[in-house]
DNA sequence: CGCTTGCTTGGAGTGCACTCCAAGGTTCTA
DNA sequence: TAGAACCTTGGAGTGCACTCCAAGCAAGCG
């Protein structure tokens, strides 16, 4: 299954990472310079992912200590909140690069961007369909094989 | 994406796989002796998956003609059915394997069956309830971009 | 200063769900 | 009865999304 991993427990900002520049909520320790085993245990994600990420090309490139080390600002911390979103949309990972690519190629991609998120959307209407679907042959068994599915929820 | 593989279009008759011999709808052919690629094309399935399902236990012991070829009934057709419903539901193989293995235990594991289904039931809920997250998420960011959401659908 | 913990890299490995292959036997149509 | 099209098997290969590894610097504390 692809669902929830747990991304970010404990943001209370609503996120607007869209592109350009969007004031940066400071962050749980609000320095702005985050090492990569911060925001792993921030986003969730694992330390690995978050270099592959990179590597792939789903990161912006991400700021480096004199040395060499990752330091990661508030920005990048948007950018992975949505690019959890996207993931649990069950948008494919090629796709989430291509989305990365017409940020880093600026304004002039604003409608391929528009397109590429409204086919997002589509798919994301059709999978839940698909799920209501499924949850009608699951009650349907359910109640065969004697209890009725619980009440609540 | 784990969405939809166009499965069984063309059937109109509710099914009721349910474990326990369910009045056969007769198909397309009405012979309860179908080929393994007249089952892929009904369930769109490759002959190739079908094989791999019987292989892992996922499907019940398929009848073979005199020579050893394999030969479906309806009764697999409508299981193959209900299969795809649990494959779009996000549920992993394994547990339809192990959902297939109590299906051949017989009617003491009613129970257990059961508790699959509303634990699965529960994970569909669960997910739907992510995908309408992204929705909003997505909803906000395609504003952004300049056009509303296409007001159909 | 030394020590532990953390970070770096390229590349290899994992798990899932198929998907395909080769070599040969079977079935159907003309 | 020939040939095309279809079926069989075990095992290997594919694509995706991570996940881990080894060898070696870097950072922070007493």
């Amino acid at each position: 299954m692809i669902q929830s991993t747990p991304v970010a427990t404990g943001v209370t900002t609503p996120v607007d990472v869209c592109t350009v520049a969007p004031p940066a909520h400071p962050r749980p320790d609000g320095q702005d310079r985050y090492t990569i085993s911060e925001v792993a245990a921030w986003t969730g994600l694992s330390a690995h992912t978050l270099r592959w990420y990179e590597r792939i090309g789903l990161m912006p490139h991400v700021d480096r200590s004199h040395t060499g080390q990752r330091r990661f600002t508030n920005r990048d911390l948007d950018w992975l909140v949505f690019v959890g979103k996207l993931r649990l949309t069950g948008m494919p990972v090629a796709a989430m690069v291509r989305y990365a690519e017409l940020v880093r190629a600026g304004e002039s991609t604003f409608e391929e961007r528009r397109e590429l998120l409204e086919t997002t959307r589509r798919d994301v209407l059709a999978r839940i369909a698909e799920l209501n679907g499924t949850l009608a042959v699951l009650d349907h068994k359910i109640g065969f094989y004697g209890s009725r599915p619980p009440a609540a929820d």
